[in-house]
RNA sequence: GCCCUGGUGGUGGAAUUGGUAGACACGCAGGACUUAAAAUCCUGUGGCCUUUGGGCCGUGCGGGUUCAAGUCCCGCCCGGGGCACCA
């Protein structure tokens, strides 16, 4: 008897919703806890496909798994509803966001309950509702009123700060400023506000200046650096310029360090924690100062090698320096500027293109301290402005790029590292001992890099410095569709950041998300919005799509409390996130973002927990196949023309264009032989009404005009389509909806597949062919519960032979659910099935456990088999079944004989043989006398429940 | 260039600490059932040789360690991802 998984799943969706089977208590204290959570989804109208619910369906297993063990499991899901596509989609519709984001969220949750997912919606997050982002709006004024002090190496209120300048100034102040000036309490107290909150300005963590943004023109909009792709706009496509503008920051940078360290705490990925630590970029080295010839300026510059300081000949600026107008001389004013202009000119992707080094002498000279050489100061645009101090040192003897220059600008080149002792060694290891450099001389690389920065800090010229790649993060947006800045400006242009209990400040309603072109946002159109009492006006950007993702981990342990983001309890409860699951597209954005704010938090005192996400799971993409056909260049009597590709490839056309069809027309999906058929000639015509007339020929056959003619005496009608493996997306045509396979072959299935089809962090092509052997899994799971259509167990005791199948079954399962091996858990059931089956096992003392051991993995089939076989309750809230060594006891093992390693042989020995015996016994097998005849034994090497090996010689 | 990954049959992939390479599936071939097809079930399936006992080769390539290497070490090649004039 086979079963219907349609009406199943439809019985239990709505039983599990009417009965809130996964609703999550946090009043249930006494049970241990377990948070489980999957990165939430931007409601994009494409909807859900295939490749989505790979790392829901793991991390659900997980769950579920996790509760039958007696956890108490948050599973939460919500939304990540502000951003860019819903405003894009807007200015072409005219549809409003809120609308068009809540009717693609109605959707998504259609399709995520088709998956039989145990989320707790009660908790739903969704990031655009005001009650949300009032939390968010509050967090950003938390900021706003603090700083990171580096003598407690945390975050602390700016009003202590100004306590401190009031009565001592800032000489004692070690804090994450780019305020570099000193000043006496005397001096802070006669200070006007308007002074006072500029100097603040440049210590609170998040603060408003002017700096160099990514500016799309097209989008309107600034962008953040991780949003632009090789000079372009990460969405769109389009050109992104440099344009100074006054913008809100976050000072991320404080934390640098303690993002970098935390990661050796977390359970991620190498991979992972290496982008993180790329990103962070951490260098230590020295900054140094050089005096300049003629002039009472220093040009100060950071290097990771101070130890070469001898053999620094050179200086170059970034094009942009602020120091080259005023120091270069006339006679080079306009070669720079020549240069300068030229270098602007050119984008970003040129510059990098080219790869080859330029730059001009501006006439100008420094001094080494060191060796008292005249250093001549060029530009140089591989010196990058926005790294460092926008200036070096250049030592061409032991760096690659100062050698291209100093070569081919005929530069001195002085050695000063004999790397001789490390022949194999690169400059990247920073080894060798120093040579040319007075009484550096004989020193290693490492001991000198020490002893000139203790010499540079003795004479005042620099001091030792850590650098870092990360910059202070862009936090304003000049969009309509994110959480309002809560703040306003008085007509000084004075800060004042909404109280709490005025929060949220809620997006106004307009019709209009035009962007004003003169990179204001929408809202500065709506004067109701902008003008305040009191004369004050409001900010008008709005917070990054980042913005709310930073936290919402957090806010799913109490997701409804309208006096806190959540409450003490809740958070001291749920602690943190045991489980992350979530793709590897956002491992330096919002998993930086999210640890940066929860460090922050957990400064302030309201976290009990420095770090959001103990365990990271990247779950790898599902790619889509690209199927096309081949469109001659050249017309056929005035028609298209179209040919098989075997016959491009086989008459080797050049004249061919791949044109992208639609997967639902090609028969044979994703595998060598996929093709179209006749039907799939008319439905592609139908598609694409401009080829109706185009003629599809291939070796067998011609399609023209609704006609099937063919070549020779083949019956087969089929065209080669092209398949290449890409990304899954609407511009291929490619799209599978899960909503289209569960109605085929249920949701049960679809969950096992998609988990047998490798492991978890693997991308893999998408591949329906073999969906076929999960299927009868599943179906002859089923049958065993029959027979002859009635339903019908046996209570017998079950056999030892049962007994050992089911316990090697739930060893194997547990172990791999463990190291989150699902592919392998799908194999074991599998092989589980096939043995009970093997012997006809009909038992209830097995099948009753096994169908807790599936449920995980098959929710809907297994909680109607548990109905049927009389239980009460859900077997989703039932118990793990456990383990028991003593029945995978074996009566007899077999033992693998080698012969100098090579297995020879294999030979049953009673379970617990002692060694002396197995060797003796072993020798004596005819089998093993074949190989040993004649021949000395050198050695016999046994591993008791492994293996026997032979070793003879010769 | 740097960092991180991965490379195993026709295909997706298995293989705790080094200990029977190819589990589990798909595909393919043959068979049963059927008027026929689908579905289902059974058997075989890494390559080569073979006197049908078995033998030789085999986890990207070349070396090495070991009684024993897909697994460890050294040197390469190729695919995927990230960063990229980062001083």
């Amino acid at each position: 008897m086979e079963f219907n998984h349609q009406s199943i799943e439809a019985k239990w969706r709505k039983h599990w919703v009417e009965n809130n089977t996964y609703k999550v208590s946090n009043d249930n204290q006494d049970k241990p806890k377990f948070y489980v959570l999957d990165m939430f989804p931007y409601p994009s109208g494409a909807g859900l496909h295939v490749g989505h619910p790979l790392g829901y369906i793991a991390s659900d297993i997980y769950a579920r798994f996790k509760r039958l063990e007696g956890f108490n499991v948050l599973h939460p899901m919500g939304f990540d509803a502000f951003g860019l596509p819903a405003e894009e989609y807007a200015l072409q519709t005219g549809i409003h966001p809120s609308k068009s984001t809540s009717d693609n969220i109605v959707q998504y949750r259609a399709q995520l309950a088709n998956l039989g997912f145990s989320f707790d919606w009660s908790r739903e997050v969704v990031t655009c509702e005001p009650k949300y982002y009032k939390w968010t709006q509050w967090i950003f004024t938390l900021l706003y009123a603090n700083y990171f002090d580096q003598n407690t190496n945390k975050a602390e209120s700016i009003s202590s700060l100004v306590e401190t300048f009031a009565q001592s100034g800032n000489s004692t102040v070690k804090a994450a400023t780019t305020f570099e000036d000193t000043f006496t309490a005397a001096e802070w107290n006669a200070k006007s506000e308007i002074e006072k909150q500029d100097i603040l300005s440049h210590y609170r963590l998040a603060f408003r200046q002017v700096g160099y943004v990514n500016w799309c023109e097209a989008l309107g909009t600034v962008l953040a650096n991780d949003q632009v792709i090789d000079g372009v706009s990460e969405r769109g496509g389009h050109p992104v310029e440099q344009k100074a503008m006054t913008q809100w920051y976050l000072r991320i940078t404080a934390y640098a360090d303690r993002l970098l360290y935390g990661l050796d705490n977390l359970e991620w990925s190498d991979a992972l924690k290496a982008m993180q630590t790329n990103w962070i970029g951490r260098s230590e080295g020295a900054s140094l100062r050089f005096d300049v010839e003629g002039s009472d300026q220093q040009v100060e510059v950071f290097t990771t090698r101070p130890d070469t300081i001898y053999g620094a000949t050179y200086i170059v600026l970034a094009p942009e320096h602020d120091l080259v107008d005023q120091l270069t001389s006339p006679e080079q004013k306009t070669e720079v500027e020549e240069y300068v202009k030229s270098v602007k000119m050119r984008s970003e992707i040129e510059r990098m293109a080219e790869k080859q080094v330029s730059g001009v002498f501006i006439g100008a000279y420094a001094t080494n301290p060191f060796t008292n050489k005249k250093m001549p100061i060029w530009i140089g645009e591989y010196v990058l402005a926005g790294y460092g101090t926008g200036a070096i040192m250049a030592v061409p003897s032991d760096d690659e790029r100062d050698n291209i220059f100093a070569t081919k600008f005929g530069l001195e080149i002085v050695d000063v590292v004999d790397k001789s002792k490390y022949p194999n060694a690169s400059l990247a290891d920073k080894v060798g001992f120093m040579i040319n450099s007075e009484d550096l001389n004989g020193l290693e690389v490492k001991d000198a890099i020490t002893e000139v920065c203790k010499q540079v800090e003795e004479r005042k010229i620099g001091k030792a410095k850590i650098n870092y790649k990360m910059r202070d993060a862009n936090f304003g947006r000049q969009r309509y569709w994110g959480e309002p800045i809560p703040v306003s400006y008085d007509k000084d242009g004075l800060v004042t950041t909404l109280p709490l209990e005025n929060l949220p400040l809620e997006l106004p309603d307009t019709s209009d998300f035009k962007p004003s072109g003169d990179g204001k946002s929408p809202l500065a159109r709506i004067d109701s919005f902008v003008n305040v009492d009191g004369g004050l006006t409001r900010e008008t950007d709005t917070m990054p799509a980042v913005a709310g993702s930073s936290w919402y981990f957090l806010r799913y342990m109490d997701p409804n409390n309208d006096e806190a983001f959540a409450s003490e309890s809740a958070l001291n409860y749920w602690q943190d996130v045991d489980l992350y699951v979530g793709g590897a597209e956002h491992a330096v954005s919002h998993l930086l973002y999210s640890r940066f704010w929860n460090k922050f938090l957990f400064d302030k005192g309201y976290l009990p927990k420095e770090e959001p996400f103990k365990k990271l799971i990247n779950q790898g993409m599902i790619q889509g196949v690209i199927e096309s056909i081949y469109l001659l260049r050249e017309k056929k009597d005035g028609d298209y023309h179209f040919m098989c590709a075997a016959m491009v490839e086989k008459l080797g056309i050049e004249d061919a264009v791949p044109l992208p069809v639609h997967v639902s027309f090609v028969s044979d999906y994703g595998t060598k032989k996929s093709h179209l058929n006749i039907a799939g000639f008319k439905s592609f015509i139908k598609w694409r009404p401009e080829y109706e007339n185009a003629i599809f020929e291939c070796s067998k056959g011609v399609f023209h005009k609704g006609r099937w003619s063919k070549k020779g005496d083949s019956e087969d009608s089929l065209m080669l389509t092209k398949s290449e493996i890409g990304k899954m997306s609407k511009r291929y045509y490619n799209v599978i909806n899960p909503d289209d396979v569960i109605a085929e072959h249920g949701a049960d299935v679809f969950r096992m597949y998609e988990m047998f089809l490798g492991p978890i962090e693997q991308s893999k092509p998408w591949d329906i062919n073999s969906i076929s052997g999960v299927s009868k899994f599943l179906k002859k799971y089923w049958a065993m519960f029959f027979k002859e259509e009635t339903f019908a167990l046996s209570d017998d005791e079950p056999t030892k032979e049962e007994l050992k199948i089911f316990h090697g079954t739930i060893k194997k399962v547990r172990h791999d659910i463990e190291r989150f091996s699902f592919n392998t858990c799908v194999s074991a059931f599998m092989e589980g099935v096939n043995n009970l089956r093997k012997i006809n096992c009909d038992k209830r003392a097995i099948l009753e456990p096994f169908t807790v051991l599936l449920a995980p993995f098959a929710p809907f089939v297994t909680e109607e088999l548990w109905q049927l076989m009389g239980k009460q309750g859900s077997v989703h809230m039932s118990q793990y079944p456990k383990f028991e060594e003593k029945y995978l006891v074996e009566d007899s093992i077999s033992y693998p004989i080698s012969i100098n390693g090579k297995k020879r042989a294999l030979h049953d020995f009673p379970a617990g043989t002692a060694k002396d015996v197995l060797e003796k016994e072993a020798l004596e097998l005819e089998v093993v006398k074949k190989w040993t005849e004649g021949k000395e034994i050198k050695k016999i090497i046994v591993v008791p429940n492994k293996m026997i090996n032979i070793v003879v010689a010769g």
